[in-house]
DNA sequence: GCAAATTTGTTCGTATGTATT
DNA sequence: CAATACATACGAACAAATTTG
C-alpha cells in the first residue's frame, strides 16, 4: 500500500520547499544528484519533478536546472466596480499586498483592432447570430512590467456602420474610457454588467505571454455590459493566469480590502477527521 | 524545429476528440495499439495522452482503458446574492443550462462541527490572532448526486462562550440561515460581504470527494461578511473544482442570466496576427 | 469464485537531442 | 568548442486494477 516511489520522492522535496530549506529562487540539485541522493533512476526523479511543477512549486530551465519558483505579490482585481464606471474600475483596483511598493504601475499596449465575425461564446451574449461581424479591440496589460492580463472587448458593428463610435475603430487607447465615449456619443449608458469567471488551461498565445507551462491554469472573465434597456453593448474577455491574479467581488457595504490582505498560504479547509 | 512526436501525437487525438470522430465517453485505442498506429514507443503514447488528461479531453481507468470525457453541464453559482440573505445565495443561485432537468438538486451533507485554532487565512479575515480558537462548521455539497462543492464557515468562538449563539454548535443543517439566527439573537446583522477569489491545485481530501486529478484547478472563494460597525462576522470558505464550476458576478441592473448561456468552448481571444 | 487475459501504472536502463554556460 | 543539464525517445519488465471466461 505504500505510495510509489516518485511521490515519496516529490513529497520529500515538496517538504524541503515548504520548509524553507530549498528558499524560492533557490536551484535544486541537478537530476544525476537526485537519483543518487534517492537511489532511483533518472526517470523516476523527472516523475517526482513533473509533480513539483504541476504543483507550481519549482520550475525547469533547460541547460540550467531546476528552481524553486519566485511567487509574485499577487495582483487583486476587483470585479464590482461602479456600473457606470468606464475604465477605471480596472485598473486602479488593483490592490498590492506590499503597499506603496514602486515599479508597478500598470500599463497597457496599443489595441490591436479588427472587424471578425464573432466567436461563438461572444455572439451569444451580443444576442447576436453566430458569425455576425463585431469591432473587437484587444490589449495587452502589464502590472510593473510583468504581463498581468490579456483583455478584448466586441462592440456590435452598427456602432460603427452607423458613423456614431467611429473612433472604437481607431487603434488608440480610449484614455477616457469607452464607456463615456459611447455615451457621449450614442447616448447609450451602461446600467450595470455581469462578470462570467470560468477557468481553463492557456492556448499557445497566452502561453508564450505570460511564460506559463501548457498545463497551468487561466482566469477566463466574460463581462457582458448592458444599457437602459437590458440590451447587451459590450463583452469583454479578460484571462488572467491563475499563478498571479486573484479577484475581488464585493457586495453591500463592506471596509478596505487592504485590512486582510493574506499571504500565500495551502489550504485551510479542515481535512476529515 | 519540429515539435516533439508526443506532442505531435496529442494534437492528432485532440483534433479527433474535438471533431467528435472520438465521442464522449468512447475508449481510445490501447496504449499498445496507439503505440503501432504512430510507430511510436509505448512511453512516448503515455507521454501523448498525460498532455490530454492535462487538457481536460480524457481520462484514463487503469485496467479498462483511456476514455473521453464526459463534460459534465457546469454548475453556476451566482456570488452577488443580497446582502442581508442568509443561505438562499448560494443553493438558489445555481443556473443550470438545460433547464428543467432532473434530478439536480442540491444536497447538502450534515455539517461536521468542530472547535479548532483558526488557520491563518482566516484568522486574518477576522481580525483575530494567529492560532485563535474558533467554532468551524463543515459540509460537502452536492448537485444532483454530483460532488458540486465543500464549504467550511468559521465563527468567533464567543458567539458561543457568550451563550448567545449555542446552536452555532449543533452539528445539524441551519435550515433557516446562521444569518438569520446570529441577528435574532445577537442583534448582528450582515450589511455586506467580500468574495475573495483564487485557484489552486487540490490537496488529498478535495482530490478524493470530486474525484479529480492531482494537477487539476479547484476555485476557492474566502468570503468574509461584516456587520453595521464593519466587523468581520463570519468567514466562509468554499472550494469548487473548476472542470463542473463558473461563477458570476452582477453589478448593477442585469437581465436574467439564462439568456446567455454559453456551450463549452475553447478560447475566443484573438490570437496574434 | 477463481484463473486468465487485458490494460494502465511504475521503474529501470540507455541513447540522443537541445539549450545554456 | 566543450561541459553541463534538461528534453525526448526507445525498449523492457513487473505491478496493480479490471474484465472476462
Amino acid at each position: 500500500m505504500a505510495p510509489p516511489m516518485y511521490h515519496q520522492i516529490a513529497d520529500d522535496l515538496r517538504e524541503q520547499i515548504e520548509s524553507g530549506k530549498l528558499a524560492p529562487g533557490a536551484q535544486l540539485p541537478t537530476e544525476l544528484d537526485l537519483r543518487e541522493r534517492y537511489g532511483a533512476s533518472r526517470n523516476t526523479i523527472r516523475d517526482a519533478i513533473k509533480r513539483l511543477i504541476s504543483l507550481g512549486l519549482v520550475e525547469t530551465r533547460p541547460g540550467q536546472g531546476t528552481y524553486v519558483v519566485q511567487k509574485i505579490d499577487p495582483f487583486v482585481t476587483t470585479l464590482t466596480g461602479s456600473p457606470e464606471a468606464g475604465r477605471a474600475e480596472d485598473s486602479s483596483a488593483v490592490y498590492l499586498s506590499e503597499v506603496g511598493k514602486e515599479g508597478r504601475r500598470a500599463t497597457v499596449s496599443t489595441p490591436r483592432v479588427e472587424v471578425q465575425p464573432a466567436p461563438a461564446e461572444v455572439a451569444l451574449r451580443l444576442r447576436a447570430a453566430p458569425g455576425t461581424q463585431v469591432v473587437s479591440r484587444h490589449q495587452e496589460r502589464y502590472i510593473g512590467g510583468i504581463p498581468w492580463s490579456l483583455q478584448t472587448s466586441f462592440y456590435p458593428l452598427e456602432f460603427v456602420t452607423s458613423g456614431k463610435a467611429s473612433l472604437l475603430l481607431v487603434a488608440e487607447d480610449m484614455v477616457e474610457g469607452a464607456v463615456k465615449y459611447l455615451e457621449e456619443v450614442m447616448g447609450i449608458k451602461q446600467v450595470g454588467y455581469r462578470n462570467w469567471i470560468t477557468a481553463r488551461t492557456p492556448d499557445d498565445t497566452e502561453q508564450k505571454f505570460f511564460r506559463i507551462p501548457h498545463d497551468s491554469t487561466v482566469f477566463e472573465v466574460f463581462r457582458t455590459s448592458f444599457d437602459q434597456s437590458r440590451s447587451p453593448i459590450r463583452v469583454t474577455v479578460t484571462v488572467y493566469p491563475a499563478d498571479r491574479n486573484q479577484l475581488i467581488v464585493n457586495v453591500g457595504e463592506v471596509p478596505d480590502p487592504m485590512y486582510d490582505q493574506p499571504k500565500p498560504e495551502q489550504s485551510c479547509v479542515a481535512p476529515a477527521p
